[in-house]
DNA sequence: CAGGGCTGAATGAACGATCGTTCAGCGCCC
DNA sequence: GGGCGCTGAACGATCGTTCATTCAGCCCTG
């Protein structure tokens, strides 16, 4: 008589990651437009109808590794870095961090733009992965209250420190270029000089 | 160079413009797993038959509109600037050119993502598309020789210079933000900072 | 403890809709 | 009248989705 609270859902949360993990390949490998549930659940080692099991249809499927992918890249992403630290060591900690998610996990950074290009994003899904960016916002907000960072905009803030990275990620994506460490330097250079107070 | 449709006299322009437009707004607004080529041949004017006259198919459909558009981005964005301007003025000319073209041809740039980001572009098209990118490297290299930029890895140059203004146009095109002439103001600060010498 | 009824996760063939593509015929212009 | 641009119904393939069926594990009864 132990009462469970969920009612007894013996699905199993492995066959639902696999799910998930197979999309996310397969997107990434084949684009959105060609990512059939067949091929899906086939990837996933599952048969079409368990997958309708665990997600209500193909764009709530899409929309839910969305978010999943977004929270982790901004789970490991954000931390609060050690406020001791110099300006540009603290910046440093936190960009790199953020820069090595998208070279480290190319798949997911290429099926976050699909998705948010391809406006298959439901305005829930949207409204949801904003209040998840929130989180980062309150962090960067201390930095300038600290000194550390200029007093910008927060949405040029985002651009200024996001956007060299997208483009660089993308670009060894799609191998036209392959990142070394002396351009990542020089990137972060660039980054820092552009929001750091006094220029880094 | 082996023509891809045999072209007949009497084909005629406007027509394969109006696939193309029908093609680039479609595409905007429901993604490209969502525009197929009845209801762009409904908003083209033309009969579906038609679009297979122009067109080899979708996917030449759509690489050829991929190459016009990037054609069209960099005619208007690359045109050189005044050498005897200060730096910081001929950064803002090119600059401010390749920002406008982004914030006021929104379908344009969301197609382009759209085509990166899915892999349905041929390889073809995307050495091509490095061609016509390279126009635009010459004139940064010879800023860098006349003392203008910092001496960067072009593809780190590349990155702090259309990174910030991608991040900033696609949230606009979201409407998460509204872009005002101080938002373009401070991110344009920042990119000097990031590539000028001296800091700007 | 044995075993039969029951539950619900898992399956995959089948379905209607719709996709990209074709082609036989139509009508306009030279 | 000949030929070319254009049409749109038709086609096979494939899409997302459904549902009748299966069957491994749990509970209850004797």
């Amino acid at each position: 008589m132990t009462p469970t609270a969920a009612p007894a859902a013996r699905r199993s949360a492995d066959k639902r990651e696999a799910i998930l993990a197979a999309t996310l390949r397969l997107v990434a490998r084949s684009g959105l437009h060609n990512a059939p549930m067949s091929a899906i659940a086939r990837e996933a080692g599952v048969a079409v109808g368990t997958a309708y099991l665990y997600f209500d249809g193909k764009d709530a499927l899409i929309n839910s590794l969305y978010l999943a992918v977004v929270r982790e890249r901004d789970a490991t992403a954000l931390p609060d870095v050690d406020a001791a630290l110099p300006a540009e060591e603290q910046l440093w900690a936190s960009w790199s961090r953020y820069t090595h998610w998208h070279l480290e996990h190319r798949d997911a950074a290429n099926f976050i733009q699909q998705c948010e290009a391809s406006g298959i994003l439901t305005e829930e899904t949207r409204a949801r992965q904003m209040e998840i960016r929130e989180a980062g916002v309150e962090s960067f907000v201390d930095s300038v209250r600290r000194g550390v960072l200029r007093e910008l905009p927060v949405e040029v803030f985002y651009a200024l420190y996001t956007g060299p990275i997208l483009v660089l990620s993308h670009m060894q994506d799609k191998r036209e270029i392959e990142i070394t460490d002396e351009v990542l330097r020089q990137t972060f250079g660039g980054v820092c000089r552009s929001v750091l107070r006094g220029g880094g």
